[in-house]
DNA sequence: AACCTTGGCTAAGTAGCTTAGCTTTAAGGC
DNA sequence: GCCTTAAAGCTAAGCTACTTAGCCAAGGTT
């Protein structure tokens, strides 16, 4: 039988195609396995399992992620830089709903690509903020609110949890606006 | 053979235990059977499968959280009630972290007591913002924004997503006060 | 007491993941 | 140009989990 040529980046990039299409929680070796030509076992060569599958594909959305979420926000400062920013994080999710939350996944402490990405994923978050002045504790804390009011609105929105017909994309401008809003008076929220 | 005497409820309830203390996401049929004392099979005289397994679940995490949601917020408006609220929810999920995540599936349309948990939750948080003066499509989008900050931050620190050593309870105390002054001035966010 | 509904059971089939161990390809050394 | 060998493929087999089919007994109803 002819060899097919894979390697694990082919096997992964493949397994993030899919994983787009058919959703996370439906990708499959058996699926994966097929897609490529090849037998179930044989992705074994590449992949030591399911699970460090998942992870390297973690790794994978995460880079992309993170260079999306820098890119949009280069050049800009302030509410401008966080506009940008956040346009580009729900937009990835929307591209690629089965990426999308592979990237919630801890990174592997022993990879250190994936360690990598996701330090660029918060440091853009961290580089925005900085730019309200914010640094330190507020840093912190801000960093948090804003990757959970982001994720947790793509989540719902994946699953169906907004039901009226209310327009997503004006609730998502809003949330954004209400973000700068707190962001340009953080320290005087609380304390 | 002596009967066991399950019905559902008594089923789902063993299960809702069941994923406190192992994981929503390892909640196995194998599991609950051993759990009640019965064959596996036998659960399904009970319950239609897995997936309705799940979904009954939902409807009993959704009610509870609901509850705890209102009984929080009743007696009190405006930041007040919003703390109290934003308190019971984390709360619920640290105590429930199985059934927690059950709540994000979206209500079987097919089953009346969990679509009325589901309007229960809802309403709940549309009552505190109503205390806000907030009402119609700034309420859509308010009662949004806070969905996605409640559900993003409680389930990025269960997947361990927060690693700094930053207090999380402050965090989540900065991400509330934040919230707090967004809808004070909601209206004049964007538009 | 006979009946029949219901809650339990065993057996068997499906899908998915994993391991073991074999074969063949094709690359590199001689 | 052949030989060796590492790597990439394969089949076979076993595990866990879910599901369906069909049988049997417990226990309430008439």
């Amino acid at each position: 039988m002819p060899r097919v040529g894979l390697n694990q980046q082919t096997v992964v990039r493949e397994a993030a195609r899919l994983a787009d299409e058919v959703g996370f929680q439906q990708l499959t070796l058996a699926a994966l396995a097929s897609r490529l030509g090849v037998a179930l076992p044989s992705l074994y060569k590449h992949v030591r399992g399911a699970d460090a599958l998942a992870q390297k594909l973690s790794a994978l959305a995460t880079a992309e992620l993170a260079t999306e979420m820098t890119t949009a926000a280069v050049g800009r400062s302030g509410g401008d830089a966080l506009r940008a920013m956040a346009g580009a994080y729900r937009d990835y999710a929307h591209r690629h709903p089965g990426r999308y939350p592979a990237t919630q996944r801890v990174p592997d402490p022993a990879d250190p690509e994936h360690v990598e990405a996701g330090e660029r994923a918060v440091g853009a978050v961290t580089a925005v903020l900085r730019g309200y002045g914010l640094t330190g504790d507020d840093a912190v804390d801000a960093t948090r609110a804003l990757r959970s009011a982001l994720h947790g609105f793509v989540t719902l929105e994946a699953a169906g949890g907004f039901g009226l017909p209310r327009d997503v994309d004006r609730s998502y401008h809003q949330l954004i606006a209400s973000m700068d809003i707190s962001f340009r008076s953080w320290p005087g929220t609380g304390r």
